[in-house]
RNA sequence: GCCAGCAUAGCUCAGUUGGCCAGAGCAGCUGAUUUGUAAUCAGCGGGUCGGGGGUUCGAAUCCCUCUGCUGGCUCCA
């Protein structure tokens, strides 16, 4: 007998050779039906699997990420078997779970695959989940192994092989399909019910550009068609609040051909809306002993050969400017921390200035290559929240709890509250790869250590993540969609100091180095947008909205009326539009609606005659007539 | 940059196996209508079918090439 520990603690006797699914089923038999995969000590395991020793074991269902990556891992076992048939002598590289489904690269020889292929594909897949097929685990020697894929021709898995010892080779089977595979699998393909495949692009065998580009073929699968139908019906939500179509729909900002590819360009509402979130942020850092500066938008390369970015960037970056003349050459400026250093150094500096917080909403161009290019998110002239902090090696932690209160409070105030951060420091294993001493790693890790539980931010550790210059903290929010996304980051810097040979005179009148946070809340103001109309589906902030009213006359009579309110509203900072078009009242509201347009006045007769407006307002409809003041104390109450 | 796909009016899209002056809806303009909580009606204008080259009696449609976009790969100070 074997002793079977349970997560809630309890435990209980079992006989040895006992699988995940006979425990499952000595629980209830609906319980064994929904089991996928069990975590046995920690590692995944497939369900019928003998355990032989005392073990915990956490059964996996569709409920746990472990085993919904289990599913979708088999899911492209199926892919791949269904492919073999339609293709014959197709070649397989890899088929991972990754988060939202599975993947199977594949090299299908002179034949190409596209999406109009992913019908059959998917029928055939279905076809062969519906056949039952158990997944069995079978332990190979390599030899075997090798001569199964030398048979077969299957080039890749020999590849793989390759990097495999003897007595570590598993095979996996289900149905005619046999996979090298370290699993584990679900029992059986039944269970794969809903199959939908999403995608199909190239991708470098190994990942690796000097190798051969093979086809990746992404999809999903559920156990439950109406999950595949929920799933979908998320994709398309996503889809509507694209922020490139949304950013077209409202006017917020535009690409053109002619200006070049990846060059944004902000329409008067988007620009407003910048502008409008750079002020607030403005504020809000100035209140935390920020100082603003402003430094050009070109930069000498002798700035980027001191800082090392032309070194280490220079060759994948826009081409040198040149002066006609002299020759001299200029970069655009891919960073903005060489600038501040030079700030910094303007005069010699003493303790007392310290912590030293320059901040700039600084345009920076990076040559990013074509095919990454993606609306506002990336792209190649962008504006950075950026502000780089001096201090002494002492003060980090207390910048650290600036930046961190700083992040929050604007994070907020823009909607977002579930934000988690990742910490990344150094390789413990590699201290050779970084610059700077390791009295002063110490101090700046246990920093951001201590600061962020001090604000109870929820933290991932990543070990090795760590710049070469430092430790560094990036920021992750959830969107309304609850896709991840990550934003600013907090980086302590050692190595530009150095470069820059900046000093502090101390209270011991001796020369000392700086440290150098970099930070940037939002990370880049294009970027950040980007997320924000998806996460508000352009539904902005009262505060932040380009218009937030407009005065909708029930006919042209009543437009005097509607300026007037319009007028009187903007003496109260209260910034709106009259739609005066000859138009009915249920074509206002509905252009009004689609326009995103918090509140509407609808005045006519009535209102006219009273001297109120009849208020509606998005997402909830009329709301009642009200005076002119009793608006603006609604509104203040909405801010 | 690489792989795959796409490019027809400001926008969303039709355009049969190459064949009369390339279409629709929305938007725009003009006029009528003067409207009470998500689309009033009529008329008009608008496209060298992304650019260039080729095949053909004839190209939006087939081929080549360039540009841009989309998805993926790689990269990201």
């Amino acid at each position: 007998m074997i002793k079977i520990s349970f997560p809630d603690g309890r435990v209980q006797e079992y006989e040895s050779g006992v699988s995940a699914m006979d425990i499952a089923k000595s629980i209830s038999e609906g319980l064994a039906r929904n089991v996928l995969a069990a975590k046995v000590n920690g590692e995944v395991w497939d369900a019928g699997r003998p355990i032989t020793e005392d073990a915990t074991v956490q059964l996996l269902t569709w409920n746990d990420e472990d085993g919904k990556a289990t599913f979708w891992h088999s899911s492209a076992h199926l892919m791949a078997e269904a492919l073999e048939a339609l293709y014959p002598g197709i070649k397989l590289g890899i088929g991972p779970a990754v988060e939202g489904g599975f993947y199977y690269d594949v090299d299908p020889g002179d034949r190409t695959i596209s999406t109009e292929d992913f019908k059959k594909i998917e029928d055939k897949m279905t076809e062969l989940a519906r056949q039952k097929n158990t997944y069995e685990r079978r332990e190979v020697p390599k030899a075997e192994a090798i001569s199964y894929f030398k048979e077969k021709g299957d080039e890749y898995k020999l590849e793989l092989l390759e990097g495999l010892n003897d007595g570590e080779i598993t095979f996996y089977q289900q149905g005619n399909f046999v996979d090298l595979c370290r699993g584990p699998h679900i029992p059986s393909t039944e269970k794969i019910k809903a199959i939908k495949l999403m995608k199909v692009g190239g991708a470098y065998w190994r990942g690796d550009e000097s190798r051969k580009q093979l086809t990746r073929i992404y999809g999903v699968t559920f156990p439950k068609q109406k999950e595949l139908t929920e799933h979908l019906e998320l994709i398309e939500e996503a889809k509507k609040r694209d922020h490139r179509k949304l950013g077209a729909e409202l006017e917020l900002f535009m690409f053109s051909e002619r200006v070049g590819q990846g060059l944004p360009m902000w329409l008067p509402k988007g620009a407003q809306l910048r502008d409008r979130l750079q002020n607030y942020l403005k504020s809000e850092q100035e209140k935390r002993g920020y100082e603003m500066v402003m430094t050009p938008h070109i930069g000498h390369k002798h700035l980027y050969e001191t800082s090392g970015h032309w070194e280490k960037y220079g060759e994948d970056s826009f081409r040198p400017i040149k002066t006609p003349r002299e020759g001299e050459e200029f970069l655009l400026k891919p960073m903005n921390c060489p600038h501040h250093c030079e700030i910094y150094g303007v005069r010699p500096r003493s303790y007392k200035e310290l912590p030293l917080r320059i901040a700039e909403f600084g345009t920076v161009y990076r040559y990013e290559q074509s095919g990454e290019l993606h609306g506002l998110s990336r792209v190649r002239g962008f504006t950075q929240d950026d502000a780089h902090i001096f201090c002494t090696p002492d003060q980090v932690k207390e910048e650290f709890l600036n930046v961190l209160d700083l992040t929050t409070t604007v994070l907020s105030k823009m909607g977002f509250d579930k934000f988690t951060a990742q910490i990344s420091l150094r390789d413990p294993d590699n201290p050779e790869k970084y610059i700077g001493t390791d009295e002063n790693w110490d101090n700046a890790e246990r920093a951001i250590i201590e600061a962020t539980s001090e604000v109870d931010l929820e933290t991932v550790t990543a070990l090795g993540e760590a710049a070469f210059y430092g430790p560094k903290l990036d920021f992750m929010i959830k969107d309304a969609l609850g896709r991840s996304w990550q934003l600013g980051t907090i980086q302590v810097d050692y190595n530009l100091p150095d470069r820059f040979e900046l000093e502090y005179i101390g209270p011991d009148n001796q020369p000392h180095r700086p440290v150098m946070i970099h930070r940037a809340p939002f990370g880049s103001m294009e970027r950040f947008i980007s997320i924000l109309i998806e996460h508000t589906g352009g539904k902005f902030p009262l505060w932040l909205t380009p218009d937030q009213f407009a005065v909708l006359p029930i006919s042209d009579r009543f437009n005097d009326y509607a300026d007037d309110i319009k007028r009187k509203l903007a003496l109260k900072d209260i910034r709106g539009f009259v739609d005066d078009r000859s138009e009915k009242i249920g074509r206002k509201i509905r252009d009004t609606e689609l326009k995103r347009v918090p509140l509407m006045l609808i005045v006519g007769e009535k209102e006219a005659e009273e001297g109120t407006v009849s208020v509606r307002k998005q997402g909830e409809g009329d709301v009642g007539s009200m005076s002119l003041d009793e608006f603006v104390e609604y509104f203040e109450s909405l801010l």
